[in-house]
DNA sequence: TCGTACCAATGAAACGATTCAAACTTTGGC
DNA sequence: GCCAAAGTTTGAATCGTTTCATTGGTACGA
């Protein structure tokens, strides 16, 4: 077999016209069974594979949608991702997928790659600031809906996590179990994300008046960072030890574990309470199991399919920001002090 | 703006035919300064953008691959998607990334959508037995190479990594620190990678007359199933515990770890040196950092887009099969008996 | 028997690029 | 000033679908 059969041969195969078996394709209700039955036969002798290329040419419009994540690598876009994936299904789209690494080029390149695609439309979370780039899209009329970013409601749809809610759920888990003396790790606060989880949990503590809460900037938001900040706390004595504390992701508080656990000095959750970010797959298995904030991503990238076929469908281009609220997954770590 | 500009458009706004604005596009040599800045000129104007779907309709082959991965979210793999995404951009083509999740269903819609889509091959790691349908992927003349998965040499090319250098790799770094009654721990054994992993350390230890290897088979790849191992070990007393310890991924070893450690009855790597496989980001910042045997999936990636390209250009089908050598990245874990 | 619906099937036109033979223009040698 | 060669530009044909106005056939009621 040289060339992959077309349309046109399996129309002569099965002894109709080419817009019989485009019919078959797309309208079967339009066609009778039996001849249906033989342009399915004929398809399926022939090895027919439909060429998209020339689909899309003509309907004008592709059944792909691009999205672009800042890091395949990382739990919460794999996730967004997966969803995404799911319910553009249910539409009958099928999702492609780049990687940016961060990267404003590579990001760039997938912008491009999926406009000459002529997806649907376009799921991002942007590389820093890309008003720019993502106006040229609109003006294009390529609908766009930002994951993980709040827009400007006025041009962009968006969906994201609310994070100072999340931080506010943190700091009241560790108050409701009646710690008082509160520590946020994370840094650098210049980060959006980290700088709305201290906010609520700031939030949080000024409800109770006997509460304090003290901010360790750590060096970035890693096992290591979270480990020399934990090696500081306990150079610092058990006096000065506060008795809960939040990490704004899960790497610091698994490292502020570590340091705390390895000497021996202190007990996880007796003496402190540790409260992570994230709720990545190793908070469940960690020495002493993590309690953390778990983003709703699977409603993250559902939602944003969905706003995406709001957009696609209707050509009024009214936007819509939805703001998701985490959620508290209780672990050993912030048990109520069993020790006692 | 209603529509999106077309080739033609362009070439009436610059005054020139429409091969002219294709040749600008393609073949810039074949045209003289002058109308190709009029053309570039028009072309910013109205903001053309190729119409991918026309061009590959024409031309009869895509600028795509497309690459399908067991599961994104694998450090593995997330390293050869973006080795084989740098290689393909050096061969001007693009890379469509498909999630299969080690779901078959998913892996088929994704092999029907890349072949609706004219990719120019595929690199795919395959979910199970999945002959049949690359043998048709193969009679439709869609260039095929397999990741992470050896292949009948007379039908695919393929990259892989030898898992039982790999293991021997390990067993042979114990050994020459010193070790003598070394342990595997991984499971079930059904698994592939874990049965090579297994061979090549017995092939290390019998090369030591007096070296012993004590299988202990662990249920699943995780970090629970890595403490319940460790959680026996310690049980067991000092006497009977091995001096070195080779676990089939670095879950596991973590896992061992933290058992050991956690009681504060064993030091690593002073009464017993562990060596985990993958050597994944957490080896680094473990409590102990962790030993570990590196796969080259940077190397994977690229080879296997770099055979990709052999199969296109070649008309006839001379296949290949490339075995990489994975690596031995030394740590704490199995570091000389520091305490002395 | 005729007219009217209705249902199936037809096939030419269109989508937007690339390709390529042909037409046109410039250059340089004599 | 003429001619050939080299360099540019042209525009019709083509890729494989979808779309849709049109045709052919059948059934039913008058």
């Amino acid at each position: 077999m040289n060339r992959t059969a077309s349309i046109k041969d399996v129309a002569n195969h099965a002894s109709v016209a080419v817009g019989t078996v485009s019919n078959v394709l797309n309208y079967p209700d339009r066609v009778s069974q039996r001849t249906k039955d033989r342009v399915l036969k004929a398809i399926d002798e022939l090895g027919f594979v439909r060429n998209d290329a020339a689909r899309q040419l003509r309907a004008g419009h592709s059944r792909t949608i691009g999205l672009i994540v800042l890091d395949v690598g990382n739990p919460f876009f794999t996730s967004v991702v997966r969803a995404a994936e799911d319910a553009a299904a249910l539409h009958g789209s099928a999702v492609l997928l780049g990687d940016s690494g961060h990267d404003a080029g590579r990001e760039a390149n997938y912008i491009d790659l999926f406009q000459e695609q002529r997806v649907q439309g376009l799921l991002i979370s942007p590389v820093g600031d890309v008003t720019e780039r993502l106006d040229l899209l609109r003006e294009r009329g390529v609908p766009t809906v930002l994951v993980d970013r709040l827009a400007d409601e006025a041009k962009f749809s968006s969906v994201a996590v609310d994070d100072d809610a999340g931080g506010y759920l943190a700091a009241r888990h560790l108050l409701d179990t009646g710690r008082r003396r509160l520590a946020f790790v994370g840094g650098p606060t210049s980060i959006r994300q980290v700088a709305d989880r201290l906010q609520g949990a700031q939030r949080a503590v000024k409800e109770e008046a006997d509460a304090t809460l003290e901010v360790l900037e750590s060096e970035g938001q890693t096992v290591l960072a979270g480990r020399s900040v934990g090696n500081m706390l306990v150079e610092r004595g058990r006096e000065n030890l506060p008795d809960g504390i939040f990490c704004a992701n899960d790497l610091l508080a698994l490292g502020v574990m570590q340091s705390l656990t390895m000497t021996h000095t202190y007990r996880i959750p007796d003496d402190v309470a540790l409260i992570g970010y994230d709720d990545i797959d190793f908070a469940v298995s960690a020495v002493v199991p993590l309690s953390s904030i778990r983003q709703p991503t699977e409603a993250l990238g559902r939602t944003a399919i969905e706003l995406l076929a709001e957009e696609v469908e209707s050509q009024n281009p009214t936007h819509r920001a939805v703001v998701f609220t985490p959620e508290l997954v209780v672990r050993q770590s912030t048990g109520t002090s069993s020790a006692g």
